[in-house]
DNA sequence: TTAATCCTGAGTAATTTACTCGGCATTTAT
DNA sequence: ATAAATGCCGAGTAAATTACTCAGGATTAA
């Protein structure tokens, strides 16, 4: 139940991305060196986080890069799916979307019910905590009730 | 944001075992051939279960693993936690528990709340499923609220 | 023209995962 | 006493994934 470096570095760049929103475009080299992350392997987090439309880039001196929304209309969890794909605790879950290629198990499976549970808190969750959460520190108490 | 197949066919294994709860031993073959899984691999999960006391090993002819409590008093929580350790989306989370060796950015850094946050859901969650509950296939219902 | 930037594809070392293999230890049934 | 069915243990390994690096080209502003 790990994150991976990439969605870890990623989401730190965006928060950093979301504190100089409409500073114009942010150099990588800044960001690599303020986050203490390799520059090279942040532009493959960058190329993916381009590839989903969550940034804009601009080449050439003084480019750099730039939220492509504002910050309280990016998520948590748009970011770390478009760097490590969707968000489930089994592969049976979302591997199983078609219906065609379904979990053979999946009827008789006592435990498939809870995996979608939890795949289901842990995306709600993380859609529901946006870049300006994070920046202003006090985002909403969720509270899980039984 | 995955679970190890050792976390998955734990907690299949062990939903079985809690099926079988009071009808003596339950040899490991019977287990691997009912959920499909190598009985050798299964081994290695179960030595792990018995480790953090939770399943009885009998050896012998009629041997086999019992659960070490009765189905409700064994969450899947347990059973993650005994396989793959803490559980928490990022190193730097469980790794600073004891203060001295915690994340050099932990005092600055936007995004370690999250991680808590969602390391307490998800370990809540997990801690108040038993497996009777899985049995009984309707668990409460959680509901996140805002 | 130059320098700073992004962009791309390939390569790679280390780690982790998901197992397998071989053999010994214990217990019950005969 | 012996055999058979089990658990127990430590090592080994192939494949996959992760976390990067490397080399060089494309674009743009000064
Ligand atoms: S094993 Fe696929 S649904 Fe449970
Ligand atoms: S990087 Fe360690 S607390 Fe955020």
């Amino acid at each position: 139940m790990r994150l991976s470096a990439k969605g870890e570095y990623g989401v730190r760049a965006m928060v950093y991305l979301a504190l100089n929103y409409r500073s114009g475009p942010i150099p990588l080299s800044k960001i690599a060196l303020g986050e203490n992350i390799s520059q090279q392997f942040l532009e493959q987090i960058f190329a993916a986080l381009r590839r989903e439309g969550l940034i804009y880039s601009a080449r050439g001196i003084k480019g750099g890069y730039t939220l492509a929304y504002p910050p309280e209309k990016i998520c948590v969890g748009d970011i770390i799916r478009a760097l490590e794909g969707p968000i489930t605790p089994v592969n049976c879950l979302s591997e199983g979307k078609e219906e065609a290629d379904r979990c053979t198990r999946a009827d008789i499976c006592l435990t498939r019910n809870v995996w979608e549970r939890l795949r289901d808190h842990i995306n709600y969750l993380l859609d529901n905590i946006s870049l300006q959460d994070m920046i202003e520190g006090k985002f909403d108490e969720f509270i899980v009730n039984k």
